[in-house]
DNA sequence: CTCTAATCCGGAATGATTCTAACTTCCCGC
DNA sequence: GCGGGAAGTTAGAATCATTCCGGATTAGAG
């Protein structure tokens, strides 16, 4: 086992996580977001990875984000039919799309909220995902 | 001008709402629209509305359903990356993907609700559009 | 070390949407 | 009623994020 003392901003990251087997690409994938809070797209991810991993396909990081969501360690995050992005915040939140400037602001809950609570759904309904997302503009 | 008594199922609609004149093919999309719940696609609403208006082009269903959510007319809606659905109901109210039938269902909410109430905006933010998406399953 | 499954890769394919350029219709002032 | 510019429509081509494919590479079990 190698030990990186000289990568000063690597971070460790486990070989697994929420049981997915975490590969170097996956690992470099992880490692960008999680040091994100712009909620980048495939692309950008893909852009930034390659300083790290010359060789890493576009495909491949469709791949690795798609695990990653799959198992919940990132959130995909969809705004109108844009390119999606990718979310490192797994508390429940939403998404403030700011029209002016095109950066996209994570939206914290009042404390004590329930989203569930307000919602007037069918009985028996189980909730998955729940997606909330706001546009306009800072003022 | 001419009345149309014989084509029962007509609604009859003024010759511009919100400020955007509408044409035939508007009529029809919006007209389609009116009598559906299913949230409909685009290419949805092409096939259907071809039968009464059989050279409209997709593009100008395109055009049409632009137009339409641009005057607040209907609403558009976005379930991850799949192709975009329009809505007639223009309360304020949510969308639940049911997984298991594929159905989607409008979702109000409690009674005396203020969504941005709820939220922890910065100061002077103004929304222009809030959208809230859940998937899950009836069980 | 060998075998098999998982992963990765580059490039081709997909599919919803937008663009383009030509044609038609509307509407306004005459 | 009539000409001319603007708005709307059309078919087909173009765009572009994403997915698919086939072959190469890597990881882990035994």
């Amino acid at each position: 086992m190698i030990s990186h003392p000289a990568t000063a901003q690597a971070m460790e990251i486990p070989e697994e996580i929420n049981g997915l087997r975490m590969t170097r690409q996956r690992q470099e994938v992880y490692r960008f977001l999680m040091g994100e809070h712009s909620h980048p797209t495939a692309n950008e991810v893909f852009v930034r990875i390659k300083e790290a991993l010359p060789t890493v396909s576009l495909a491949t990081v469709y791949n690795c984000l798609e695990a990653l969501v799959q198992h919940r360690i990132v959130r995909q995050v969809n705004f109108d039919r844009e390119p999606s992005r990718y979310c490192p915040n797994l508390d429940e939140h939403g998404h403030f799309h700011d029209e002016t400037t095109g950066t996209i602001h994570d939206v914290k809950f009042k404390p004590g909220i329930k989203l569930t609570d307000l919602l007037d759904l069918p009985p028996n309904t189980v909730i998955k995902d729940i997606e909330i997302t706001l546009r306009g503009q800072l003022a």
